[in-house]
DNA sequence: ATTTTATCGATAAAAAAATATCGAAAGAGA
DNA sequence: TCTCTTTCGATATTTTTTTATCGATAAAAT
């Protein structure tokens, strides 16, 4: 049920750009604004009033107003409720080493809908441990745990040797979504949603606006 | 000097792809494969053939052969010489907490052109200690060292109040790339690059994708 | 009250990206 | 040797995404 027409028809570009508006427009509310413009957004974010409209347009009914521009707190509003940022989702991570307990520390993503209610490792070091509230258990109660908590988020920072069998791991427990910060490419039905955190392509596409810069200057 | 045609012609989503390419090919070369055609890269990695040829032929002169597909070992070598992964850059972390000493353990990055050669913190805890053999220093030596040690790219891992200030100093520094974790958009000069790591957007991304196939089996 | 101006929303145009089509080439098998 | 099949590379088409244009509207200024 719900709106399956606005899940069908929002690109993934303006999906990605949703949590970037919410950013500024909390900034702007926290700083009293009670409207904003479009152009004033577009200007900020560095991108095209035309299109900021455009994906506001999609995920809001909120109109905007000339001279005006959008209510800054229904847009917060409805970028909430699209997003399911009022509606917070339960989560495991595996792999609780440098990344993953820095994850499980950065306490932000209850904002962001997610709430990480378990970690998972291999080394005896870690399991037992409590990471910033959250339990490390050992890896083999994975499939166990994963169905009895019901959850179906994962989010994977394992060594890139363990993410297939880690990905499997979870996916037998009745996770339909995994978030891979391991630099591999996962093998997965095609009925389970992968968002892999390809580190290695951000650095490169970083690195070749670097170069294209250096370049333009002669 | 330099290709700069090439750099004006491949797109960012390509050379986004190309770090999954090269993984990929590393993976069929260590398992011993000398040819893969695109048919077979494309099924694996859920591309399109055709992308993978033009994105192929973008960066590199290798012919493929009918029947056979391309050479294993070519490829690796141009996507190499295209992304500087033969070529290594240094670069300073700044914010030498959970995520930072996260990444700087990630000692991978060298495979991708990196080298992070110093680390930056404003916590006495952390400042004069060494994280796996990258310094610790004061925020407040930034800019005079970013400046002796000619840097030119900047990861940026510090809490979103430090950002900007940080930013800044990266850039007052000489530093022409930011690599950037905090979830905030860094104001900054135009011949700066900039490539956010909006964790929030892939989370988006994925939960949205994840609603839409729970969606889809009704 | 009238004019000016900033802004919207709708529509159109342009640009970019992804995908399809097809003849040619070369290895594999009959 | 001949045919079949896989794959390529070039070109064409389609789809998606971004950007431009423009009349309408309402706040602000005169």
């Amino acid at each position: 049920m719900g709106n399956n027409k606005e899940m069908a028809t929002v690109s993934k570009a303006t999906i990605g750009r949703l949590p970037a508006y919410h950013r500024y427009l909390k900034e702007k509310q926290a700083e009293g604004e009670r409207t904003i413009s479009s152009t004033a957004i577009a200007e900020d974010l560095h991108l095209n009033a035309v299109q900021v409209r455009k994906d506001l347009a999609l995920i809001s009914s909120v109109a905007g107003k000339p001279k005006l521009g959008f209510d800054v707190e229904d847009l917060i509003a409805d970028i909430d409720r699209f997003l399911g940022y009022d509606n917070v989702s339960d989560a495991v991570l595996v792999g609780a080493g440098g990344l993953g307990s820095a994850l499980v520390g950065y306490g932000g993503f209850k904002n962001y809908g997610l709430n990480i209610v378990a970690a998972f490792d291999s080394s005896p070091a870690l399991i037992g441990t409590v990471l910033h509230g959250v339990h490390v258990f050992d890896v083999s109660e994975l499939g166990r745990l994963v169905r009895r908590l019901n959850v179906r988020i994962g989010i994977l920072t394992v060594p890139k040797e363990a993410a297939q069998g880690a990905a499997d791991a979870l996916v037998s427990g009745g996770v339909r979504a995994i978030w891979n910060f391991a630099p591999v490419h996962l093998s997965l039905p095609a009925n389970i949603a992968v968002k892999n955190e390809d580190m290695a392509a951000s650095l490169a596409i970083l690195s070749k606006r670097l170069a294209e810069i250096l370049n333009n200057e002669k």
